[in-house]
DNA sequence: ATGGTGGGTAGCCCA
C-alpha cells in the first residue's frame, strides 16, 4: 500500500525565456503567462534598464513581484514571479559591469529555493581569445561561474540563455558547428567543468533524453532559407536534491510561430516540492 | 559559402 504523504507538495513551474527586448515583446509574455500559467518567469536580454520594465503588464496577470537587473540597450535580466520572492544576489561573472544575473529565494510555494536567472555572453564569432575578446570573456564568465558553483550549498535552479549548446545532439549539424562559436570543445569542455562542479543535473536532457531535438534557439539570418536549423542555447539545471523532485519539462517551440518571435523559445519545468 | 536578420540606439554595437 502507498504511503500516504502527510502534507500535498506543492506544484511549482518554472520558466525561462530570452526575450530579446522586454519592451517590445512584453504582450507576447503576458500570452505566454495566460496560456502556460508559470508561476515564476525568468526573462534574459530585457534591453531595458529597470526604471523601463514594463511592470504594469504583468502586475496585471498576478506577477507582482519582480528582481529586474536592467542595463540601458544591451543584456538585462528580470524574474518576475506570483510567488513572493526575495532578491538575494547579482553576480558580476564577467566582472566588467554588465547586467547578466539576478538570484532570487522563492518565498511562497517552493520555499527556500534559490533561482539563478543567467545570461552568459555568446561570445562574439571568432572562437580564439587572441583575436576576439569576447571569446575570451565568455570563458572567464564560465570560469567564474564554476567557482561559484563549488560553494553552492542551497537547493538551486539555474536557468538562462548559456549561449553554448553541449551535447552533439544539440545542434543541427555537430561536425559543421565544430568551430562556430557555441557548440566548439573549448566551450564544451568549460561549461561541463562547470556542470562537474556542484553536480548540476541538466533537466532539458532528464526529460527530453539525447538524441531527441531539443532546440530553443534558431538563427534570424536563417529564416529565410526555411530550413530548421536550430540549436540547445537554453538551459535548466538543478542541483542534484532539486532535480530529484521535477516531474515535467518541455520547449514551448510555438512562440517561434507568433507574430515577430523572439529567436528563442521558452522552457518550462515542474516541481513536486 | 565567406552573406544573411533583428533590436536598441544614435551615428554602430550586440546577438
Amino acid at each position: 500500500m502507498p504511503e500516504k504523504r502527510s502534507k500535498a507538495s506543492p506544484m511549482v513551474k518554472i520558466a525561462t525565456w530570452n526575450i530579446n527586448s522586454v519592451r517590445l515583446r512584453a504582450q507576447q509574455v503576458g500570452r505566454f503567462l495566460i496560456e502556460q500559467e508559470p508561476d515564476v518567469l525568468c526573462l534574459q536580454e530585457i534591453k531595458t534598464v529597470a526604471e523601463l520594465f514594463p511592470y504594469d503588464a504583468f502586475n496585471a496577470l498576478g506577477y507582482t513581484h519582480h528582481a529586474v537587473h536592467g542595463q540601458k540597450g544591451y543584456h538585462g535580466v528580470a524574474t518576475i514571479s506570483r510567488i513572493p520572492l526575495r532578491e538575494v544576489s547579482r553576480h558580476d561573472w564577467q566582472d566588467n559591469g554588465e547586467a547578466r544575473h539576478v538570484g532570487v529565494e522563492l518565498l511562497g510555494p517552493g520555499n527556500g529555493m534559490i533561482l539563478e536567472n543567467v545570461y552568459i555572453p555568446a561570445g562574439g564569432d571568432i572562437p580564439d581569445r587572441e583575436a576576439n575578446a569576447k571569446f575570451g570573456q565568455k570563458l572567464d564568465f564560465l570560469e567564474r561561474m564554476t567557482r561559484w558553483a563549488e560553494k553552492v550549498e542551497r537547493p538551486t535552479l539555474i536557468v538562462g540563455d548559456f549561449n553554448i549548446a553541449p551535447l552533439e545532439c544539440d545542434v543541427y549539424d555537430h561536425k559543421a558547428l565544430l568551430k562556430v562559436v557555441s557548440h566548439t570543445p573549448l566551450e564544451v569542455e568549460t561549461l561541463t567543468r562547470f556542470a562537474d562542479a556542484h553536480g548540476w543535473v541538466d533537466l532539458g536532457r532528464k526529460h527530453i533524453p539525447a538524441p531527441e531535438r531539443n532546440w530553443t534557439w534558431w538563427s534570424y539570418r536563417t529564416y529565410w532559407q526555411e530550413k530548421d536549423r536550430g540549436r540547445r542555447l537554453d538551459h535548466m539545471w538543478a542541483s542534484p536534491e532539486l532535480a530529484a523532485q521535477s516531474t515535467s519539462h518541455r520547449i514551448v517551440e510555438e512562440t517561434r510561430r507568433w507574430e515577430q518571435p523572439s529567436d528563442h523559445v521558452p522552457l518550462i519545468t515542474e516541481f513536486a516540492l
